[in-house]
RNA sequence: GCUUCCGUAGUUAAAUGGAUAUAAUAAACCCCUCCUAAGGGUUAGUUAUGGGUUCGAUUCCCGUCGGGAGUACCA
């Protein structure tokens, strides 16, 4: 039920439609106020009244029903408070019949969203970096098809360009089929970091001579390129697997390399391309940007090229309502420019290109980097917070079963919601003290509150309950009800925005406030008339922050 | 230079233009005969700065200062 069009529908405003007032409606800063609130200080320049006065005047006007409770004026607003029994009752009915389902909705029924994230570069192996772009993309993933949309997870690779000629001569010249296969991903970045060190000019001049190989389709060359793609991709997907994200595509730029002349045909047709020292470019002065490179002046493609065929593929194949990249703010240039070229070629569904843009990682002791060694590997992060995890199992809970699952769920939990919790724009310092930190606002905090819950109703199994109903509500329990009850918007407000720290907040600010409740009321040695609504509420707490998570790609375990 | 993002307790962060700016963390102290102490409680602000719009600005606009990113043949 919409609270705030059920309200609206009451307040008549003259001039003023139920939208517009259901629009204004909002939620006092505490919930001894009301639950939501109209300010009136819009309506006094119609009304040619104070605001004091409207608020009084309506508030006498409408009736309280089966609803509303309770309606005052406080300095201005019109506040509301809702029948808190009829809330209660409401909301954990729905969450009761919904399970996993809660906070579910089929918006998005008949519309594709294609997201492309953590795009991996072929022959690198994945840093702390690659993280943002992979769990991002991979909760928005999970918001959307929760919302009916269907989503198609594309991963652009990155495998195309000169440093796979470069990486083929470091073979050639250095490697040992035996040391790669043994070392996998982690000797071919050695190959790849050691030829930007010790490459000589003759070298630099043969790794040119590989690319080209490459493409002109060589048997050699692509058999070494192939066998690196697909060390690659098992070692990535360990790592997918462990996160929880899943992808439907792996078309990469490689893919589009022959897929590119109709757009640069369209652009000439259009007479949108400018030759400009030597190159092809598109103009974009009078947006105040730096032109768009469509092709060198050696005539090869870009990186822009390449991004604008896999747009226009994306659409014909997918026509999709939404394509989101997940990519970091450093390309927010990039993006605008790919924008407004689809845009100047007349492509209307160029509004529905969204540059999904994320803060940048940096070590404490400045950037990192991969050609220098100077990286902090994503594998060595979860591994260490799984170990971590399961050194506090050991500690506080030995006689556990599953423990190596447990510290898993826990370890891996922990890495995600650090780096889903924050707004995805602001960047990060990594260090290990916060990432192994499981104190305060964390995933583990609401995975323990998880596991609180479920030790709870484990107790309560076989029980017999006077009545399951509410009754008089506590402020504590009420404080729960709001929250569960606010869920739905909340999955809603995430894929808007998309914004996975909205889920993740929520998560936190739900555990914290069953925490209190836990904490203040008794569960099972309350009083009979009240037992039955308490185990219910921890229930569908459970359930709902077990929903919450898993869009987050965060398992719960029953007991840690 | 130009474009763009950011600046909120010691630290890290929250807040569709709304009421008394919300948390966590660090430090100190209190709470396990009662559902897991990975928990709960007590102790912190001139929202960088100067203007503007507004009944009302952390939020929107302009300037200043400080920081990040991008800025033609890499991706």
């Amino acid at each position: 039920m919409d609270y705030k069009k059920y309200i609206a529908e009451k307040i008549k405003v003259a001039g003023v439609s139920a939208d517009e007032i259901a629009e204004a409606i909002a939620i006092p800063p505490n919930t001894e106020m009301g639950d939501y609130a109209l300010p009136c200080f819009k309506f006094s320049k119609v009304l040619r009244q104070s605001p004091v006065a409207i608020a009084q005047n309506l508030a006498q006007s409408i009736g309280t029903d089966d609803v509303i409770a309770e309606v005052t004026a406080l300095n201005g607003y019109l506040n509301f408070k809702l029948n808190k029994t009829g809330l209660a009752e409401a909301t954990l009915d729905r969450i009761e019949s919904e399970g996993a389902k809660y906070g579910s909705s089929d918006i998005g029924s008949g519309k594709t969203v294609c997201i492309d994230y953590s795009s991996v570069n072929i022959a690198k192996p994945f840093h702390i970096g690659h993280l943002s772009t992979t769990v991002i993309g991979g909760a928005l993933y999970k918001i959307y098809n929760f919302l009916g949309y269907k989503v198609v997870g594309i991963n652009h690779l990155g495998d195309y360009g000169t440093q796979f000629g470069k990486l083929i001569c470091a073979y050639k010249h250095w490697g040992k089929r035996a040391e790669v296969e043994k070392g996998g991903i982690h000797a071919v970045n050695d190959l790849y970091v050691r030829f930007n060190s010790e490459a000589t000019e003759e070298m630099e001049a043969e790794a040119r001579e590989y690319f080209r190989l490459i493409e002109s389709g060589d048997k050699e060359a692509n058999e070494i390129f192939e066998w690196f793609k697909s060390l690659t991709l098992a070692y990535v997907n360990k790592i997918y697997e462990r996160l929880g994200v899943k992808f439907d595509s792996y078309n990469g730029e490689r893919f589009y390399s022959d897929k590119m002349q109709p757009v640069i045909d369209e652009l000439k047709e259009k007479g949108l391309l400018k030759v400009s020292e030597g190159a092809s470019i598109v103009d974009l002065e009078p947006y105040s940007m730096p032109p768009c490179l469509i092709l060198r002046s050696d005539g090869a493609s870009l990186y822009a090229t390449r991004d604008l065929a896999a747009a226009y593929y994306r659409k014909n194949t997918y026509d999709f309502y939404k394509c989101l990249y997940v990519v970091a703010y450093q390309q927010n240039l990039h993006f605008k420019q790919i924008f407004k070229v689809l845009e100047l070629l007349g492509k209307d569904w160029a509004k529905d290109m969204v540059h999904v843009a994320y803060g940048m990682v940096s070590l404490e002791d400045g950037a990192m980097s991969t050609r220098k060694g100077k990286v902090v590997w994503l594998e060595d992060v979860i591994n260490k917070c799984v170990e971590k995890a399961y050194k506090v199992i050991e500690d506080k809970n030995p006689d556990l079963e599953n423990k190596r699952d447990i510290a898993e769920k826990v370890g891996v939990g922990s890495v995600i919601f650090g780096a889903l919790y924050n707004n995805k724009i602001k960047d990060i310092v990594f260090s290990y003290d916060k990432v192994l930190s499981f104190d305060g606002e964390t995933g583990v905090y609401c995975q323990y509150t998880c596991a609180r819950a479920n030790s709870v109703l484990q107790k309560a199994k076989g029980m017999q309950f006077k009545t399951r109903k509410p009754a008089e509500l506590l402020p504590q329990e009420y404080e729960v009800v709001k929250c569960l009850a606010s869920f739905p918007e909340t999955v809603k407000d995430a894929a808007e925005k998309y914004e996975p720290s909205y889920i993740a907040r929520y998560a936190v600010d739900l555990s914290q406030k069953f925490n209190k409740f836990y904490f203040d009321c008794k569960i099972l040695t309350a009083e009979e008339e009240s037992r039955g609504f308490r185990v219910r509420l921890t229930e569908a707490t459970l359930q709902t922050l077990q929903n919450a998570l898993s869009l987050l790609g965060i398992g719960v375990p029953d007991k840690m």
